[in-house]
DNA sequence: CGTATTATTGAATACCATCAACAGACGTGG
DNA sequence: CCACGTCTGTTGATGGTATTCAATAATACG
């Protein structure tokens, strides 16, 4: 199954596309500039072939030169500690932009991976942070995608620090079925992208942990799952697990 | 006991002050301006009475229009969820900047509060922009700090998911050793801002784990605890200990 | 079609949280 | 200055939640 561009509207991006073309256009970098800023930052970014699962988009001390927008696919970022156990930092999808952590030196901070085949929008960071001068537009939407991450990461502190098993699961369910609505996909059926493995990782828990609370979900009747398919039957229920806020 | 300003050769800086007098100005934003535009910077800046132990520097949901430069003291930041539990984000000493999490909304992100008697420069974000649209070097500064607040908040993620109470109270002591020797404080030997119980909050542990870890390392010869007063005695095991990467 | 990877399930263990009691620090007011 | 109450920190005993270990089942992949 080719993945998320095929399950509703989206056209997915052939490799000429520009920014003014993208269905992403309202959710991306591009957001809220006018039709000759969006070319202007059309102009400066790179739309290479598309990236087959596993194939890194950049690896943790490697040079940064880009950040990336993700135009199709998705994409895993994480970090490796001294003893090489890594830690997935997070799971983006189609508008998201990976890579910021690594502005402030000068070699990328995390590794990205796909997760399926993707495509991604490069964007040189020296000529966006040129074009930030002039568009003050960009330059707040940037200043927004940092400030959000921030949030999102400190958001990810709180679930590993407080929140029980049962509550992590419900909290990633409820955030990615959100982020999929937005996107113009099914918030009640989708195919997840990262295996029980990734997630326990992301999550801080163990895979058999995962395993079992996704099987106790189902006879509680809260969702179906077969494999990476996943069905919430009782979104309700499971943002109430989730305590509230999650996104 | 006056906290850290009495520690070494910082001056206190008075009301007054003005950046390029303010013996931060080498880790704060004004970090690689020129003289001139260090001087447009500190047009902007307010410099508010001290707070007091306990006080708010600003609540979330309050309305965003300042980020704040911390001058002396320390500050804690946190996030309460829907059930009225609280976690703590980040502890900040002097040069460190709070609020950003609030820039893409407009209200805050997080809440702030003064560990300490405490002194900030309140710096009003409308016209921190502005200034960043002029300033190629404050605007990178400014990004440089999103960025490596991104950074520290995955290596947060990372000890919250993967490392042992140890490892934690371990990573922890070395993180803010660094972050008092960068400041010209004793990297050995130092007084934390915050209680145990907040140190736990932070670092997902229950108040009387993080006291058993304390004795422990006491017992191992690895610190000397009195209270709040710590001395590093094997900074290199505890490194070792805390898995590398602390910054 | 066979192998390797991933997912699920069960049993035993470990780590840390919780509960409870006490000791010490702190600050207030007598 | 000391008595008092409160808050913070320490220590011990117990239990729960999730991990680990182990085995099997299902899926993906060449």
């Amino acid at each position: 199954m080719p993945a998320s561009t095929s399950q509703c509207g989206h056209k997915p991006s052939g490799l000429q596309t520009h920014c003014k073309d993208c269905s992403l256009v309202g959710l991306c970098l591009p957001l809220s500039l006018n039709v000759e800023d969006i070319d202007q930052l059309d102009d400066i970014i790179k739309r290479g072939r598309p990236l087959k699962k596993g194939d890194h988009l950049f690896r943790q001390g490697e040079p940064f030169q880009s950040v990336y927008a993700i135009r199709s696919g998705a994409i895993k970022t994480y970090v490796v500690t001294d003893a090489g156990e890594e830690q997935i930092t997070g799971f983006h999808l189609p508008s998201e932009v990976v890579g910021m952590a690594g502005i402030d030196s000068d070699t990328h901070a995390v590794s990205a991976v796909a997760l399926e085949t993707t495509t991604v929008c490069e964007i040189p960071y020296e000529r966006l942070d040129d074009l930030a001068m002039e568009l003050p537009q960009l330059r707040r939407q940037l200043m927004n995608l940092m400030s959000r991450e921030i949030r999102e990461d400190q958001q990810m502190m709180l679930l590993l620090s407080k929140k029980t098993a049962d509550e992590r699961i419900a909290t990633f369910l409820v955030n990615i079925s959100g982020r999929y609505r937005l996107r113009g996909f099914s918030a009640h059926h989708f195919r997840l992208p990262m295996s029980r493995n990734e997630l326990g990782n992301y999550l801080g828990l163990a895979v058999e942990t995962v395993s079992r609370v996704f099987t106790r979900f189902q006879e509680q009747g809260l969702i179906e799952a077969n494999g990476k398919e996943v069905s919430l039957i009782n979104p309700n229920e499971l943002y109430a697990m989730a305590g509230g806020r999650c996104e």
